[in-house]
DNA sequence: CCAAAAGTGTTATGCTTACACCCATGC
DNA sequence: GCATGGGTGTAAGCATAACACTTTTGG
């Protein structure tokens, strides 16, 4: 095996990615059960080692990809760990990413674990194993990143599939925010919602038909992704 | 020389860092004059090479100390940029962090360059030189968080002397956020935000003496740092 | 007809904005 | 006494928050 010299040491550096989805009422986290040492057996956000020339961002896809089976995600960079002693194996640094996954593409794309990874599974955000690593950490970082960006912007949009009721939608809210909200000035505060003098939800005219009286669904807007942009303080 | 091998290539990993300060009612960015190539006499945001047993924060303070000769910044990770061609020595992924230094501060240490740095010097900046590597998209990124910091947090307390005026603390906001504010607005606003339950600002009881009407000093309490936390969109 | 979820308005409060004049000092 | 920057209040409009009942469907 040919290998690699250098003039002074340097560490490995790592993607890690947080997909989250939402399902059954709950927001889930994508975890891989490590097949090696260190931490083999145990859970672990999926990632790996940046190839030398390749893009950070292209690092995540790829790794998310190989490992489980996922694509089509909303990603964006959280944050780089880099504690001397958070890898056992030796100086690693990782660029952590945050993915939001929409149901409809989550049930589409059968997660299957990969290469190097056991399984692949769907895990309760508020209910989860040990994870390797410093990932508990990298996790929350990424619920509290979630969290604001749900207030703040339409990004409720990629955990949903692409028609909703208003109360499907309210419920990633109040899991998202751990919290319970009021009915109509929730209604009221999204379907006011515009981005560019456009509304962010359309009705789509079709109803989803359950037990009870139908709800209406809804889409976000093609134009309403990051928009709803932070509130300027200041005029 | 020793040499250190691995069996796959890897990427060199350093720190950048964006220090800001408030000075003569322009907001200043530091940088060095690079002594060597690439880019040699071209100007840069101070940074270097981590060490592999060094914390990413640790390693962003000792660069500055080293290059510039700074100490008792506010620091906090701002984006990691890894794309293959953004250094033409190989692939360098750089950690960008993001540093705020009060005006007393930066006056009582005298900025100077060390090692790798010919001079080390404060540029306004609305009025840059061209900068080495892809600096200019880090600070570019830099001047939004700061802006975006600005606005929600009191994170101006950082580019002040412990005592000032609220003229001059409006002074920062304009400059920074680009724009002009209202006197009356801006200070009942200022002196109206709170920090759990106390007031973010107090009067010192001193003056500003100058050559028309003293005004009065204020100075941010104590507890008041990253409080006015971004708020809650959803009660 | 009953259970269950969908859907809907109004009022009070507080915040945000726009706006113009007097005050204290140094020279 | 005058030039200069420091300092102050109010009214209108808007967004937010609290709150309970009717409607529609399936069984």
């Amino acid at each position: 095996m040919s290998t690699y010299t250098y003039d002074y040491p340097r560490p490995a550096v790592t993607v890690d990615i947080t997909v989250f989805t939402f399902h059954e009422n709950e927001l889930k986290v994508l975890l891989i059960q490590r097949k090696v040492d260190p931490f083999a057996g145990g859970w672990a956000l999926p990632g790996g080692f940046v190839d030398v020339d390749e893009n950070l961002d292209a690092a995540a896809l790829r790794e998310l990809a190989e490992e489980t089976n996922i694509k089509n995600v909303y990603l964006e960079q959280l944050y780089t760990f880099g504690q001397p002693e958070r890898d056992p194996r030796g100086r690693v640094i990782t660029v952590a990413y945050f993915a939001l996954l929409s149901l409809d593409e989550a049930a589409k794309q059968q997660v299957q674990a990969g290469d190097d990874a056991g399984h692949a599974d769907w895990f309760n955000v508020y209910d989860l194993p040990q994870l390797a690593f410093d990932h508990h950490a990298i996790l929350g970082y990424a619920v509290q990143r979630l969290r604001w960006k749900l207030e703040w912007t339409a990004v409720g949009f990629f955990l949903l599939p692409a028609e909703f009721t208003l109360t499907e939608l309210q419920q990633v809210y109040q899991t998202v925010l751990d919290t319970s909200l009021d009915k109509r000035n929730f209604r009221r505060k999204m379907l006011a919602a515009m981005s560019e003098g456009v509304s962010v939800l359309e009705e789509t005219g079709d109803v989803r038909k359950g037990d009870h009286r139908p709800a209406k669904l809804y889409r976000f807007s093609a134009k309403a992704i990051e928009l709803e942009q932070v509130r300027k303080r200041f005029p």
